[in-house]
DNA sequence: ATCAAACGGAGTGATTCGCTCCGATAAGCT
DNA sequence: AGCTTATCGGAGCGAATCACTCCGTTTGAT
């Protein structure tokens, strides 16, 4: 009141600093897995760890904040599915697109962090709008109808990690690493195909259930 | 030499703790990854680490051993599928088999340890036996003709390991176990399904070349 | 020139790792 | 029964790694 406050003198540089950290730490993420240290973060963003704990109290409330920018774009692809007007082109956008994102770096710490409501509330709109991509391209006679949103999901995830990918970024062979997202991509469209109507025959068991996916994220039981 | 050599005390517990050892080393290596440690080996075994270590003198002589075992098993799938009259059975026989052992639990060791003459023999020996696999579906027009061996394994290596496993088992969830393994299923039949002759549409990309499969058990490049 | 905000990274205590060492245990011999 | 010896189990060691703190340095708006 007395004095006007002054002004941050390297505002500019400390959100140029968050933005290298959080996609820092999704690559670290990607490639380190569950073992991703904040050391390696900071030195892939190329800043300070002391400026990396400035901005995030704690590990876990970076991976938080992480986790909630991923599920937004797992939203966003979602709506650009939704978007298209063919049912068919519009779930296979999501699905390549989420194939894509970060490579699956969420399910490594996956009941390791605490849930915060934004996360809460980004998974739930993500998922309603899966709901209706899915519905909407079971009705267009396009995808197989024994092919269940879990299904869906669950194949997302099961093609986002991959261990090719993976070992290769640790093993630093940067010169495989087209010919391995090339493979991959072929594996995408295989499974991809295999969603098609109609079914050579039904899938077996049961569908499963959605307790698969959401109980992922309650921390672990007891210790 | 002057007196005769006196016989094994407990060589019967030697032997089972020696295939509980082995036994121990694949699931700890399919839930911990590459951070898999001896002492949580030796205690999923039900044995003291002094006993492991008196069979392998250090960790990677045992994973050594491991891989080679578990290569033997691709081997015998991979023969297996060729036992089958049909091509197309035979082939799914070997994909499905494939998938289940060991949960993949090979790629994360991929290039941290040596490659053992064994280990080269098995991998030469399961190579041919997949390539007249693929071959022989390939003749039948069961499978599609753009899919090439490395296509099959890779995708194999990418249904094998599964995030949704891994994390419930190291949550301690066994009660949701069987539903994932049933999810599974149902996915690696939703990519197989991919894999039958006639594709909607040729794959994108070139064909993915075998160093992407070789080069991987090479020990990293200098550091 | 001033000075507060933002910076980088050495240092800390806790934890985990691969591995060694040694006293306890039990099967075969006499 | 008593002796012998291969095998067993796990406490403990030094090294490595972790998340996080603390503080001297740098920067740029005033």
């Amino acid at each position: 009141m007395s004095k006007p406050a002054r002004r941050a003198p390297r505002q500019a540089e400390a959100e140029r600093n968050d933005r290298a950290v959080l996609q820092a730490a999704r690559e670290v993420l990607a490639t380190d897995g569950a073992h991703a240290s904040v050391a390696a973060i900071a030195e892939r963003a190329g800043v300070g760890i002391g400026t990396l704990y400035r901005r995030y109290r704690t590990k876990e409330e970076l991976f938080q904040h992480l986790v909630a920018i991923v599920l937004g774009d797992y939203l966003a692809a979602a709506q650009e599915g939704l978007a298209h007007e063919d049912p068919w082109a519009g779930l296979v956008h999501y699905v390549t697109s989420a194939i894509g994102l970060a490579s699956g770096s969420l399910a490594p710490i996956a009941g390791t962090i605490a849930v915060t409501p934004e996360m809460a509330d980004r998974n739930e709109r993500a998922d309603d709008a899966v709901r209706a991509l899915v519905d909407r391209a079971h009705d267009s006679g396009a995808l197989r109808p024994d092919v269940t949103q879990v299904d869906l999901e669950l194949l997302i995830e099961q093609l986002a990690k991959s261990p090719l990918l993976e070992q290769l970024k640790k093993q630093g062979r940067t010169d495989l690493l087209d010919a391995a997202m090339n493979a991959r991509t072929r594996i995408t469209a295989i499974a991809v195909d295999g969603l098609r109507a109609p079914a050579p025959h039904p899938l077996p068991g049961d569908p499963p259930g959605y307790e698969l996916f959401s109980e992922r994220w309650e921390p672990p039981p007891v210790g």
